[in-house]
DNA sequence: TCAAAAGTGTTATTGGTACACCCATGG
DNA sequence: CCATGGGTGTACCAATAACACTTTTGA
């Protein structure tokens, strides 16, 4: 176990990650489950380092997750009410953890620094699920995709947090034709559909979104692709470079 | 002078303000001179008290200088580059300030405090300069109303701050109908325009832009503004609530 | 030959742009 | 009655939505 306080990080600013993934026709979070008594789940988070900026503190985090570097990653939003501290969160986890917490996990200097009230900078991810596989750091006992419409609850305000990282990438989605992230190398038509109405929460008229997509001249038509399945093979696409 | 280090401040994390008026059909930026040889432009800027939230933090410093508290505001961004910080210009003052500095402004303790690296929450918020004083604090020369393309060099980096400022105003000024918070509380169609065409910077069509504000049916039309001009009055508008 | 899903075309509708015209005002 | 700027109506264009039809695929 790492002592924060011990290492030379920014005091009282915090870094929560929304890493986002696609699959099943569902948006989903990562999301690590704390390795204690109790059923705390929490952002993937951290401090940030005096030598590093926010930007790589963020992708640090991520890494450390997913253990991908090259990650589209956006900064959204400073949350930072004066409450805003996890000081109950962890005096009930201690509670339920006694014989844990017996062996000193903490130390008093180590708990008020932690528990001090704390900023943090929101940042959202987009990957391409095939190509991670979650890791549990030091602290998790699991870490896990969950249905953004169905998050366990999570400490303190990172269940509002992805709500606000929900509603940026809304905002963002078409201006900045990011959500190709989300998908694999290779997708059909459908699937670019099905992102969209996972993301957006309302269905789109095939032809018309068909065309609006690939007005944006961004994707290139590779071979068909044959499924097996009783119907037209569709088009697999690309994103152009 | 106050030493921020010895007030229970959150340590390396500050909150610059960009403080938006609208004038003369240009875009204004409130801007403090520190009251230093050497020409030093700066921010509206200070730290976060540990009993206030970072949105409180701003709204006061806003206050400081403008002397309303009812202003819009809104966070933009946080910018955290590993060498940001004032280190640079504080050297540089205080070389051309040595007869200050004789008498210790800061102490060894309130340098160090002051040079670290910084993490800064942007906000920006938009006055109607009709309502707002400037008003200097107890480090500025003087304090005024600089045309957005016209900016003095500012220290650190807070021109840069500006222009992501102006590029969120611009993203967001139809979506939240903000704009009007830079005008009187009655004002002309043309007045209107004039404003938009300062902040995108470029020219729109008066019957269709009449058509388009009026359309957003937030507008209560109010009796004519005989101007003394020999040409049809125009109606006064005011935002209805 | 049929069902399912893909591709594409054709027609409304809408939102924005361009052009035109008339009106009120004071000199 | 004229110059100036304000208000509004109409025609046009492009982007989007709605509707329809054809094609491909494997059973």
């Amino acid at each position: 176990m790492h002592h924060p306080s011990e290492k030379d990080y920014i005091h009282q600013l915090s870094i929560d990650c929304v890493i986002l993934g696609y699959q099943d026709r569902q948006l989903k979070v990562l999301v690590p489950k704390l390795d204690f008594r109790g059923d705390f789940w929490a952002l993937p988070s951290g401090f940030i380092l005096q030598e590093e900026s926010i930007d790589e503190a963020a992708r640090r985090i991520l890494e450390e997750r997913t253990g991908i570097r090259d990650i589209y990653l956006d900064q959204f939003r400073a949350f930072g009410p004066t409450d805003r501290t996890n000081r109950a969160f962890l005096e009930r986890m201690m509670r339920l953890n006694e014989e844990k917490f017996g062996e000193e996990l903490f130390n008093r200097k180590e708990f008020d620094w932690i528990t001090r009230r704390f900023i943090s900078i929101g940042y959202y991810a987009l990957v391409d699920m095939n190509k991670v596989v979650p890791r549990k750091n030091d602290i998790d006992e699991s870490i896990a995709w969950y249905n953004i419409r169905n998050l366990p609850p999570m400490i303190m305000d990172h269940n509002e947090i992805v709500g606000k990282a929900l509603e940026t990438l809304r905002l963002n989605l078409d201006e900045k034709l990011i959500g190709f992230n989300l998908l694999p190398e290779t997708f059909t038509m459908r699937e670019v559909q099905e992102l969209y109405e996972a993301i957006f929460d309302k269905p789109f008229a095939r032809n018309n979104f068909q065309k609006k997509i690939l007005d944006l001249n961004v994707l290139e038509r590779l071979e068909k692709k044959f499924t097996g399945a009783a119907n037209k093979a569709p088009y697999l696409y690309r994103l152009a470079r």
